[in-house]
DNA sequence: TTTTAAAGTGTATCTTACACACTAGTAAAG
DNA sequence: CTTTACTAGTGTGTAAGATACACTTTAAAA
């Protein structure tokens, strides 16, 4: 009996090792969609490609998968070191495998994405002159499926708008409500009622108002205000806390 | 100047053949959530493993991705290889990538998940013996990451329940009414008022009543439905056709 | 003919969404 | 000091949608 135990144990083992032997190993990439808030509008921000294919084109910030580290890792790493950019949560999107995608080599990229205010977020890498924030419908075209992949972040982006509080992390840590309305607006590409939105995000009961204000905006002034971290994370521990702009 | 130029060609050359070659390669595995709908339950569906590691375990149905293929494709490949299922559409949902999440060798896996009728998708394949339906609740404890993804596809599952007429096209070509109900309990796990359910889908328009009726359930009978394709692409083009149930 | 089991149906109340226009406050200019 | 200019800030009425709730109908089986 244990002859043939053994015999299976062998067995078996040479059958685990062909068994992923024989399988097709590819590249996994990661690419970054950074969505930017400068106070008006919604940036995105590029990169100019320094190799090649398609060296001296614009594109995401990308770069491949080690074997010592996990996707979202490699994420943050890929941002930090093309434009030294820090402590950005970002939320993984897609995996997008189509066989011809990049030239060079069989890859398979898995995007990511973060909104981020432009201003708290200067770049201090050593790859800065290459990077730089464009308009969203000013972007250029970009390499391999790098459009495709903004596309699908827009929508996901979008969707999380119209029933997530998003944005209330990602804005600078003061902000006057008509920001907060521009924000939304940028992300959902129409104009929101003044006295609606603020009765709604008022109902939402997360924010607090200061009695400082922000003179820069107009001669009266606008109240700023802060986001109640706590209150927020109760809420989404409570009842996922989904609403609809 | 021509030398000149063929030197930089073959300096771009080189550098692009070493900068892929540098990058580690890994394995990219596909794994896919089925969810079938039985008229009552929401069940899944789970596959004896028959290599090893973990061989002899439930696990979900998973394959390698090919050289010739993509994702969407080697999912579909992989389901129809071990189930003898076809015609299923599958989402992508999410690329799990924690670095010893199969002891074998490093692999990423890229989870698809599906909702299907049980009735009208029997199995026929070669592998049939070892894969079967378990109640969602009942499930044994899966291999790797296994379990995690199936919460992950739960949730998002869910979330679609809640803003979008997930179902209508996944359930059995004919239906009644508390069919479909079963089924919205069955995902957003908890029960809902008849007449308010009724009245809500009914809103939608995207239903047909038959005279037809399902004698088996009851005395009386139910009415039949049959789900409006045309109708409900329409909608969905024209405003995404997001609801709440 | 009676029993049984699930189907089918409507309304009143509450909550939320939406449309809509004027006053308030301050700094800068004159 | 007064006026001007500019954006912030505020409330209500109406319409639509969400929710709670219980009895009648139908047809087969006993």
């Amino acid at each position: 009996m244990k002859v043939i135990n053994d015999l299976e144990k062998a067995e078996d083992l040479n059958m685990q090792l062909n068994y992923y032997d024989k399988e097709d190993q590819v590249l996994l990439a990661v690419d970054c969609i950074i969505f930017g808030f400068d106070k008006e509008n919604l940036k995105i921000l590029l990169i100019k490609r320094n190799f090649e294919p398609e060296k001296g084109r614009w594109s995401l910030i990308g770069g491949f998968l080690k074997k010592n580290e996990n996707l979202d890792q490699a994420a943050v790493r890929v941002l930090n070191a093309l434009t030294g950019l820090t402590d950005i949560y970002m939320e993984q999107l897609y995996t997008h495998s189509k066989i011809d995608r990049d030239p060079g080599q069989r890859t398979i990229s898995v995007s990511y994405y973060a909104l981020i205010d432009v201003e708290s977020h200067k770049f201090d890498g050593i790859q800065i002159d290459s990077a730089r924030w464009f308009e969203l419908n000013e972007a250029p075209n970009l390499i391999f499926d790098h459009n495709e992949m903004i596309q699908r972040a827009i929508a996901r982006l979008r969707r999380r708008a119209l029933t997530n509080p998003i944005g209330f992390e990602l804005l600078p840590e003061k902000f006057t409500m008509r920001q907060l309305q521009n924000l939304y607006e940028s992300i959902l590409d129409k104009k929101l009622d003044k006295r609606n939105f603020i009765n709604k995000i008022n109902s939402l009961d997360v924010l607090i108002k200061l009695d400082e204000k922000d003179m820069t905006v107009s001669r009266k002034g606008a109240y700023l205000y802060v986001f109640d971290k706590d209150k927020y994370q109760k809420k989404v521990e409570e009842d996922g806390f989904i609403f609809k702009i």
